[in-house]
DNA sequence: GTGTGTGCAAAAGGTTTGCAAGAAA
DNA sequence: TTTCTTGCAAACCTTTTGCACACAC
């Protein structure tokens, strides 16, 4: 089965039409070997120069959300003022590379796990995110 | 002392001129009994309504990075397309109410030890922070 | 008086929205 | 034909900037 097939069943399965913008998305960011960190504008760049066909700003930011919301992709949280996304939907950890505003995996059993002796009552956790911000040496 | 002329030497040990809207942002700030999470905002409105005296928009975000570089601040890392600010400048964690948007601080003792076992060559952490997302149990 | 800080309005950057036209089912 | 999706431009929100005026020292 060719990869396009692949995602236009994976689209069609959770409810998603797979129209011409959605499959090209998921060729750029599903097709590739390792992780990818990308915020919208990163995206469109990509989408600019690898393809002829243009999709417009709008479809892009629907597709990502609704990519983020079917669970094929996870928003990170760190602050900088846009949205970053990760096709590594996998419980992990992130490095932020503050030189390079770049984002490095961690992988989930790099860091011990991490207990928290304090709950929320009526609370159930979602989500346990680590960020490690690293910076030069001098 | 009074906490006006407290808040006036602090700024003048630290560099800053102790003008009417920086002791004025002190005083909202600083004189509380609890931690205070808060967006710029946030902020701007409480000035707003708790005093007759206006203060820019420019001046607040000039007053909160200011105080933020001094280490008076600590930014909070979460993705709500704006930042957060913490009075609580030690080092600590956050739970993510995602019900009420709400931030609850989490001692630094209540977490236990972080123990990250790989390193980015030629880079130092500069920071860990746990974000612990937690939303109802139904 | 000198240098810093403030206020205003404009601009910038990212994201969302409304709606008409187009494509998928 | 019905429903979902796209594209465009305008709107929105937060944050930054430039510059004249005011204030702290």
């Amino acid at each position: 089965m060719s990869k396009s097939t692949e995602y236009i069943e994976k689209l069609r399965n959770s409810g998603l039409r797979p129209t011409r913008q959605r499959i090209k998305i998921c060729e750029l960011l599903f097709n590739r070997e390792n992780t990818f960190h990308f915020s919208i504008s990163d995206l469109t760049k990509i989408i600019e120069h690898t393809c002829n066909e243009k999709i417009s700003l709008a479809t892009v930011y629907n597709t990502v959300h609704a990519f983020n919301k079917k669970g094929y992709l996870k928003e990170i949280t760190i602050n900088e003022n846009q949205s970053y996304f990760d096709t590594n939907i996998t419980n992990h950890h992130h490095f932020f590379d503050e030189d390079k505003k770049e984002l490095i995996d961690i992988r989930h059993d790099d860091v011990e796990q991490i207990k928290i002796k304090k709950n929320m009552p009526g609370k159930k956790i979602k989500s346990v995110e680590v960020l490690v911000r690293v910076a030069s040496d001098n």
